[in-house]
DNA sequence: CTGAAAGCGCTAACAA
DNA sequence: TTGTTAGCGCTTTCAG
């Protein structure tokens, strides 16, 4: 933008104004500690007077130090990363930092611009929910310009950076263990992509869950798709055609949930009644849909922050430990979408 | 964030290593005309080279100019909030504009803080979602720093700033009238404040579908409280405890919609049978949700997209017309929370 | 406690 | 086309 409209007043006109140094002004300001209460006044008073703005680039530019991160979305359409994106905001205000906000639309490509972008605007640090097939070399690009990353959701397999996510896995097993204890042997998997680290751990849990209990796995039951809604409708089409159907449903997070469920109502049939669903995350719509979506909670507002605050850690150097994930435990959330497969065919 | 790092790599360092002068590197990585293709190959190769990461502040603090604005949000914890601003970050995705987030959670301090700190980081406009008081004057002293500010959804009384929304008045009559005309004769509405310029046009319109239609107005069916969904929830429990409940309900948006319905599943009552519901805004959740809700759309993310380039019009300087208030008409979207009177109480 | 001087990394005249 | 010279607004030594 071009910006022709009167000139900035400066910290320079400021100080004299007040009648002292331009340093004098400037430790004033950020309330030094070697400036008297009285200059300190009168230096205050000719700021207001003077309509004076700080410029913080300028700032952060003498002193190489910055007070803005770069958040880096894959997208803002699911209420997952919504709710994600208010637990780092509201930690982010805690220590006065402001967000840089972007999205990659799971594009590779854009992801890469982005955090140069970010990286030009000299953040001080950034969350990253990274595209699947990040180049691992990015992170380390990043690191080496000087600041520190902190990777929520979504890992690498080497597990080498600052990382904040849930136990997939355990996600995973908890989910597929009720639907055992529910009486279910026939229990699909659907949504998601192998390529999502969060997707292979929650298989696996799935798949741990029914070698413990001694049941075989059919793999025709494990449909990869896209983690929308949309997809979700479209998985269960395909189920309901099968020959014999499974009697339920283990859903990769809650918004394909909801859309299975669209569908199984629109067939006439009552999830929870005719088939079990069960999801991951426990977004607001969740508890809002008919029936209440029984699901596993990853407590994604509790993980912005404590991203956040991760982020924060490394950024003032108060912690020189080697990169740490933080898993933070799922929990079982009970509603109504899974009951006992007595229930469902009796 | 204290950055004891590397130091960086600079513009000199890159123009040395290409064998040039530094504005002649400066020309090249802008992409200036009067530089040879063989110059600027050269430049582009140094900087790879070195790993040179453009100073986005440093130019900005010299050339007065500015690619990031700042996005004032009320909360971000409603899914209409968070289609705005999808539709503002994939329009500045085009202009190639970062935006920086902050939330006031409708505090007119905080918002002063924020807004304070945008100015500070010299954005190059505004989108703002006020708080509901705020002092007109705000808006001037951001202007008379010389960026351009645009309200989107909650308007000043004056209306002598650029704005975008939709017309509430309109919305509130569309949907009043809809109710009337399927039978019903006493319509609540419900949820928001008489501070927010939305709420005083829906109920605008809300009277003037009573008045063109001979209706008697009956104020105590007129009731404030949050635009949440549990404001819509408690609200519908005190409209059921009315001596003669009302047949319809017109709520100020479809999360107070959400509520109400929830309210009314709870109490065995289904929603669109036994009493007829109405929102505004068109939410994902509105069609999700069973029954689907008929409501009045506001189209936010096209509304989101439209404060976006209009403000980047004023930033680019690209039109010098008077404030202007972009008003989208909104539309009505016949779902299944309203059927006829004579279907709810036979 | 205060002031003078230097310079962060870049762009913008102006010459060459 | 390219190089030279000044700063943008601030912080930071380092003397007073």
């Amino acid at each position: 933008m071009k910006q022709d409209k009167p000139t900035h007043v400066t910290l320079l006109q400021v100080a004299k104004h007040a009648g002292v140094s331009r340093s004098t002004a400037s430790l004033a300001l950020r309330g030094g500690r070697y400036v008297s209460a009285e200059t300190r006044e009168k230096v205050f008073e000719s700021m207001r007077e003077l309509g004076y703005v700080y410029d913080r680039s300028a700032a952060s530019l003498r002193s190489k130090s910055s007070s803005s991160v770069g958040l880096v979305f894959a997208d803002l359409d699911n209420p997952f990363y919504t709710a994600l994106l208010i637990g780092i905001n509201e930690q982010l205000n805690k220590y006065n930092i402001t967000p840089l906000l972007g999205t990659t639309f799971e594009s590779c490509a854009i992801q890469e611009r982005l955090i140069s972008t970010m990286l030009e605007y000299r953040v001080g640090g950034i969350i990253l929910f990274a595209v699947p097939d990040t180049p691992k070399d990015l992170i380390n690009r990043i690191k080496q310009v000087g600041i520190p990353v902190v990777l929520i959701n979504r890992n690498f397999p080497e597990r080498s950076f600052d990382y904040i996510g849930i136990d997939d896995l355990a996600a995973g097993q908890i989910a597929t263990e009720h639907l055992i204890e529910k009486g279910h042997r026939q229990i699909a998997f659907i949504g998601g992509f192998s390529k999502l680290s969060s997707w292979r751990e929650r298989k696996q849990g799935y798949i741990n869950a029914h070698t413990k209990a001694g049941l075989d796995i059919d793999h025709t039951l494990i449909i990869e798709g896209a983690a929308t809604r949309e997809s979700g409708y479209e998985l269960m089409e395909k189920i309901l055609n099968f020959q014999t159907p499974p009697t339920a449903v283990f859903c990769y997070n809650d918004i394909v949930a909801i859309g299975a469920m669209m569908k199984l109502k629109e067939r006439g049939l009552e999830p929870g009644y005719d088939m079990a669903i069960l999801g991951v995350d426990d977004i607001p719509e969740a508890s809002i849909f008919t029936p209440k979506l029984t699901t596993v909670s990853s407590f994604p507002m509790l993980r912005g922050a404590r991203a956040a605050s991760l982020l924060y850690q490394r950024m003032e150097g108060l912690t020189n430990e080697p990169p740490q994930s933080i898993i933070i435990q799922p929990e079982l959330i009970i509603r109504e979408s899974c009951s006992y497969k007595d229930e469902i065919h009796p």
